[in-house]
RNA sequence: UGGGGAAUGGUGUAAUGGUAACACUCCGGUUUUUGGUACCGUCAUUCUAGGUUCGAGUCCUAGUUCCCCAG
């Protein structure tokens, strides 16, 4: 019985998953469901379980940018390559698939908006704003006009029954930060098959299936940023963000020079080039002066931040009732670090999150994404940061 | 110009005469479906030329440069 321990356990979590799509998907055997694939591990599987669990699936791929430059790229998503091993995989599976140009909407709803908010002085998060964009939205309408109930992601987020967006049961794969931004609409329409199911054993998945990107490393890094230095982009697209300007220390003291705003982000430490004994962190980017401000790491705390563009899918009207309620939430300020008590504050025209203790290194253009206190999981929407208050008087 | 002091890696410092340490920076890497953080690793024979000594960054001589005081 050990011998067939091991291949027995994997058709069953085969089975397993397969249930578990249909649990997720919640529609009748035969419906229409489009699976939107990138040509990733993730999305494939998706896409296959989806077709095991006895949907009619129709693959979709979107074509983001400009695949010359992507070839050589791994890890990358949704281009050359990728588009390839789509079309390879829905042939394999066995299902309808499309390819669609959306270089001219990626452009403008994310990069141009990319390389905007950094000569702002902000720190923008791309895959957040494709997702809200491309991903959900215009995408969203091609599979209802395509007649499907419903349009299934690779994305490591659950959709529960009654509607909650909550985190993955994966909490290392965990995808919630990139999608607060997922309206109550699109989350009626939307389904996540991989909320419960571990990457190795979605990648186990992708090999019993006979799929050829089982072994496809992971994507990472800003998906249309060749080898990982979205500078090189920027000052492509925007010359101007290429200003020399003062290197200044929170005490006044000017440190040293910079060449461009854009190639700093708050929090950042290496790359200052300044050598001061002790090491310095840029605590905030001043856009019309041209200036980094740096100083130590105390100077990174951060005791509240205030909201702009904001998602709320609390059992509350709105986020702004929950803030005169001055509810009390965990704040995620990055994908990469747990989410912190915090409390919502309504003043005046805006809505801040407050926390308990304080974050560092907190950046203007980034996500703030609120989860339940009294159920972790649950995400309760968010917002993009607008500005922040230090903890630290300056 | 006279007097005094100092000259160590990219920066600031350390090293009873016995074969260069620390912090920061830079560069490389790990981690990460955003940026960043964190973590790991690499980088000097001690201004130049002689001399003393078994052995000198560390003592002596000269030169060079810099700083301070006096003009």
């Amino acid at each position: 019985m050990t011998v067939c321990a091991v291949p027995l356990i994997q058709s069953a979590d085969l089975d397993a998953a397969i249930e578990a799509t249909r649990q997720s998907v919640g529609l009748p055997q035969g419906a229409r469901v489009v699976a939107a694939m990138s040509g990733g591990v993730d999305s494939t599987v998706v896409a296959a379980l989806l077709h095991q669990a006895g949907y009619e699936v129709i693959g979709v791929t979107l074509q983001l940018y400009d695949h010359g430059a992507a070839l050589k790229k791994t890890g990358a998503c949704c281009a050359g390559q990728d588009i390839h091993d789509a079309r390879m995989a829905a042939e394999k599976i066995g299902i309808a698939h499309y390819v669609l140009d959306y270089e001219s909407r990626f452009r403008d709803s994310v990069i141009e908006e990319f390389a905007d908010s950094y000569l702002r002085g902000e720190t923008p998060v791309p895959c957040i704003r494709c997702n809200q964009s491309v991903k959900f939205h215009d995408l969203l309408d091609v599979a209802r006009d395509l007649g499907a109930l419903a349009m299934a992601t690779g994305h490591y987020v659950e959709r529960s029954t009654d509607g909650q967006l909550r985190r993955a049961s994966d909490q290392s794969r965990d995808q919630s930060y990139f999608l607060f931004a997922t309206t109550r609409a699109q989350l009626d329409f939307l389904r996540f098959p991989l909320a419960g199911i571990p990457k190795p054993q979605v990648r186990d998945i992708a090999q019993q299936l006979g799929l050829k990107i089982a072994h496809k490393p992971d994507s990472q890094d800003i998906c249309f940023v060749p080898e990982g230095k979205y500078t090189t982009l920027i000052n492509k697209l925007r010359p101007q963000g290429m200003e020399k300007g003062d290197i200044r220390h929170i005490d006044g003291r000017v440190l040293g020079k910079h060449d461009g705003i854009t190639g700093y982000t708050i929090g950042q430490r290496r790359g200052l080039n300044v050598a001061v004994g002790e090491p310095l962190f840029v605590t905030r980017i001043d856009a019309d002066a041209r200036a980094v401000i740096v100083g130590p790491r105390e100077a990174l705390l951060t005791r509240a931040l205030t909201l702009k563009e904001t998602n709320w899918l609390g059992d509350e009207a709105d986020l702004l009732a929950a803030a005169r309620a001055n509810k009390p939430v965990l704040a995620r300020v990055r994908s990469t670090r747990p989410p912190v008590l915090a409390r919502l504050i309504a003043t005046d025209d805006r809505i801040e999150v407050e926390f308990d203790g304080a974050e560092e290194g907190v950046a203007p253009g980034q996500a703030c994404v609120l989860y339940d206190t009294a159920d972790d999981g649950r995400v309760l929407g968010g917002g993009f940061i607008a500005s922040t208050r230090a903890a630290l008087a300056s």
